[in-house]
RNA sequence: GGCCCCAUCGUCUAGUGGUUAGGACAUCGGCCUCUCACGCCGGUAACAGGAGUUCAAAUCUCCUUGGGGUCGCCA
């Protein structure tokens, strides 16, 4: 049987990390196998929905790379793939159950629903309100009075699942109560679109969070009621908050797109997100189509973990700082956002690539390059007030001005020269390297920190260097 | 509270009966050095507790404890 999975993601927002991680698994597990990447969207409570938050996570999904064969844009042979589409399947399917007894309307409404819930909590605070069944054996239907439809639960027996990562996990039918299939809006609840969906577009297996194990159980019912087989399971460790709490904007960004803001890059998120449950021997780093080969549901952990910004941001630099894992035009093409955002809008390409291999080892983010790039473009760098303060002294004056004359002398305009004719100069003139770097450094960057002097030099090159040398002796001597 | 799930360094994890319990992040030292990084070397740091099974248990069983999930006309 070929693969087909899915990923469901109900549109009431941006991509949620946790999501994104549940499609990289489903994801990787098609390419792996050479099956099919359904995206689907389950957009069945209208309150919620937008179509807003529908593009904003097709956006978050393709920027990931995770392309999907069937879904939205792109169509497919088992389409819709919006749920608000396909009410009509729903209702025939509920009708069906109806007609088999597997499921009946209630006319109870929510108003009597809250009344009996307000009155069990009366009674018994602890207590928890199960629907008891009003109208489960009840044929006398008023006309043109709105009703749900409920799944006619089995009072008794148990429910396996079958589940990769966690083995067989039974649930006693007692558990269940008659839980709702269809609102009386004729909208159908999430555990009945589910089931019809997964069946209809042929899934062979669900891997979802952890918080779905609960439904898992409901949704085998449904299938078995109607006679169809259902799909294998795979549910996935949960990503619990640095404090072990359920992960929300409260504590980290949670939204793809905001580590997309900061500038990370899609595998560095990819990366960090399927060593959450997932793992290779002691590799941490992998690239792209490495997983696609490695990935597989025997080494799929179980426990539920805690999210860690600080790892992230280092998987995410393992991924920049190696140009096996991004190439010069990919970094390029990442950057450029960024640069822009800091005003250097197309930037010389030839100066952008003469300045990379220095900033790549010092940028964990692509918005910490832009920053680290940023005074390769500038006329004059932006001087940080404390750096001047400290180093650009009335004392440093003069040693910059005789250092912007003795490297203008050089024939060579490479870095193991200038530095030959930079040390040449300070010994000499009887300075230290140790006590001229520093402001020779603010000179050229306006920072305390940069790449080494020299290939900073070589990268500005000649003209610049040396405006950039005079105009901090000025500021040394005026401050 | 009922039901379900889970349990190795602070964090992510390797480990599938016999290991000095390994790696990565973080952290702390050191080397390199014109600064910051990168890189390299080294340190601190874990099998939740208790019973079993076994010649042998981080690995198997049970109990306890702790954590999480879920109990909607949300998904």
């Amino acid at each position: 049987m070929t693969v087909r999975v899915r990923f469901a993601p109900s549109p009431s927002g941006y991509l949620h990390i946790g999501g994104a991680r549940t499609a990289l698994f489903n994801w990787l597990w098609a390419r792996n196998t050479g099956g099919t990447f359904v995206l689907r969207v389950e957009d069945t409570d209208q309150e919620r929905s937008s179509l807003d938050s529908v593009s904003a996570i097709l956006d978050a999904m393709e920027w990931l790379g995770l392309d999907w064969d069937e879904g939205p844009v792109k169509g497919g042979p088992c389409g819709p793939y919006f749920q608000s589409e396909r009410r009509e399947r729903y209702r025939a399917v509920v009708d069906e159950m109806i007609g088999a007894g597997t499921a009946y309307r209630c006319y109870a409404t929510k108003e009597e629903l809250d009344a009996a819930r307000t009155e069990l909590k009366a009674k018994d605070p602890k207590a928890q309100f199960v629907y008891p069944g009003w109208w489960r054996d009840r044929r006398d239907w008023p006309t043109n009075a709105p009703y749900v439809v409920r799944f006619k639960s089995p009072r008794d027996g148990q429910t396996t699942v079958r589940d990769q990562v966690r083995g067989a996990v039974t649930t006693p039918n007692s558990q269940l109560q008659d839980f709702v299939l269809m609102r009386s809006d004729g909208y159908p609840l999430y555990n009945l679109s589910c089931v019809v969906d997964d069946h209809d577009m042929g899934i062979t297996l669900v891997a979802r969070g952890d918080d779905h194990l609960i439904n898992t159980a409901p949704q085998i019912l449904i299938h078995e009621a109607l006679g169809w087989t259902p799909p294998t399971f795979a549910h996935l460790p949960m990503m619990l908050s640095p404090k072990g709490e359920k992960l929300s904007k409260r504590h980290a960004a949670v939204a793809v797109q905001d580590y997309r803001a900061r500038g990370y890059s899609p595998m560095g998120v990819l990366n960090y997100l399927v060593r959450f449950g997932w793992s290779h021997g002691d590799q941490e780093v992998f690239s792209r189509s490495e997983l696609i080969g490695l990935f597989g549901w025997d080494h799929v952990g179980k426990s539920a973990g805690k999210f860690d910004e600080k790892k992230f941001l280092d998987v995410n630099f393992a991924h920049l700082k190696d140009e096996r894992l991004t190439d010069t035009e990919a970094y390029l093409a990442a950057v450029a956002p960024f640069l822009a955002r800091r005003g250097i809008v197309e930037p010389d390409p030839a100066l952008l690539r003469a300045a990379l291999p220095h900033i790549r080892e010092r940028a964990r983010t692509y918005e910490e390059a832009a920053f680290a790039l940023d005074y390769f473009f500038r006329e004059l760098p932006e001087i940080d007030p404390q750096a001047a303060a400290k180093f650009l002294t009335p004392a440093t004056g003069p040693i910059l001005d005789g250092l912007a004359v003795a490297l203008d002398a050089s024939a060579e305009w490479q870095a193991a020269a200038l530095e030959a004719r930079f040390r040449a100069w300070l010994e000499s003139s009887g300075h230290e390297l140790k006590l001229a770097a520093q402001p020779a450094r603010v000179a050229l960057t306006g920072r305390t920190a940069s790449p080494p002097l020299f290939d900073v030099m070589e990268v500005v090159g000649r003209a610049r260097t040396v405006r950039r040398l005079r105009h901090a002796a000025q500021t040394a001597a005026g401050g």
